[in-house]
DNA sequence: CACAAGTGAGAGCACTGCTCTTGATTTGCT
DNA sequence: AGCAAATCAAGAGCAGTGCTCTCACTTGTG
């Protein structure tokens, strides 16, 4: 059972993450700053460090709490009740939408890499589920003969061989074929999100929800699902 | 004629954006500290002041620098002799191998925005070079017969205005099918080679060469070129 | 030669992450 | 109940940041 103090501890720790997680979705990850957070939590700069050991720290935690955000919200999206290629393309909308929702978050998980900060391997497992759930949609389709994926000409060894390594690490089904056409896949969407977040598409296509909805059927097309 | 005043605050000034060039190719953009720079160039930082507004002055100056690097790599590339298809790839190559040399430069570009960083108009010009140059080689690929992008299904009216005002800017002769094509290779070259710098290909595909080379190629096909 | 402009240095403000010490409080065991 | 140990918040302090302001000095020009 867990003394009171344990539980003071663990309530004073979650207030801080509370703090981070409102700091960092107002000012960034730049913005986030500990003795703010301390203000935040009303206590002194020094006292947060008893609860957490340092500002990486902290941010190694609402990074993993990201992860899982847009993992679980991906995952949904990828969970309704059609074809594979529509799941495809709902979940490149559940990605394109929770970043406009987080855009610090966003930027902390598929932005540039905080200069000086290293993510540790707590991270990797949650980094996973989004191109996990992308990966088992295109084994469905290609399970339920809905995938045509472009024909890879010639594959040098070594990509063969980084193709084989992914799939087993991915624990699926999947052709080399279907392999490249998924890196295709969520490179592009990951790529067309980003673009959109950072502004680059500002007075061209800055509303950009038609062009998000387009190019998304496009890149469900050119992965080759057959039932989008 | 200059002054020999003219002339020192000149040099003064030139040797400030050296050192600062060194400094953000070293340390980042958030590395990029005025004190350091003046200590550089053997200055107190006050004194800088007096060539240089602000920081986000020199960020500035260094970030135009830096889109005309790239602009000049990427328009070189696509200058060579032989087709557009085979252009466009050699351009994407040119993305990523600066990218690659230069990935501070290319996260202040491409990347997360500098917080509290808002470009200046001065900025935008040397942006669109890139863009722009990969849109001459789909319109040259048009002209001449070798590209057939995707054929749009429906295209929404706000989508079709937004592609005709883009076409207009970059004063081409582009179909709207082929400004989309064109949408969608930009993005994805731009997620690909993100995807790499930023470190998301790791344990993957971690020399990314050979799936560069192959994505490249794939991107170049679903743009549409029949001569890649 | 005198005067104004340009220049560099220094002090200082408010902020950051982080460490160490100090004194108070709470906990758990005898 | 008493007491030692663990825990805690606070403060001072270090080194760093961007930036402003003042002061002295040099330089070029009228």
């Amino acid at each position: 059972m867990p003394t009171p103090r344990q539980v003071a501890h663990a309530e004073a720790h979650a207030r801080i993450l509370e703090a981070g997680r409102r700091q960092l979705a107002e000012h960034g990850a730049d913005g986030l700053s500990l003795r703010a957070v301390a203000r935040d939590v009303g206590m002194v700069s020094s006292a947060v460090y008893r609860y957490v050991a340092s500002r990486d720290d902290l941010l190694t935690a609402l990074i993993i709490e990201a992860y899982d955000a847009v993992g679980s919200a991906v995952e949904t999206a990828a969970a309704a009740r059609t074809t594979p290629g529509r799941r495809f393309v709902r979940a490149a909308h559940a990605i394109r939408d929770w970043g406009r929702d987080h855009p610090h978050e966003y930027a902390l998980l598929y932005g540039t890499p905080v200069p000086g900060y290293e993510a540790p391997e707590s991270t990797i497992a949650p980094a996973a589920r989004v191109p996990a759930t992308l990966a088992t949609l295109v084994a469905a389709a290609e399970a339920a003969g809905t995938l045509d994926p472009p024909a890879p000409s010639r594959i040098p060894r070594d990509l063969a061989g980084q193709l084989r390594s992914t799939v087993g690490q991915l624990g699926l089904n999947l052709s080399p074929a279907a392999m490249l056409a998924l890196l295709h896949g969520w490179s592009a969407i990951y790529g067309f999100v980003s673009f959109e977040l950072t502004g680059q598409l500002k007075g061209t296509f800055d509303p950009a929800d038609a062009a998000a909805a387009y190019e998304f059927g496009a890149i469900a097309r050119t992965v080759g699902f057959t039932d989008a």
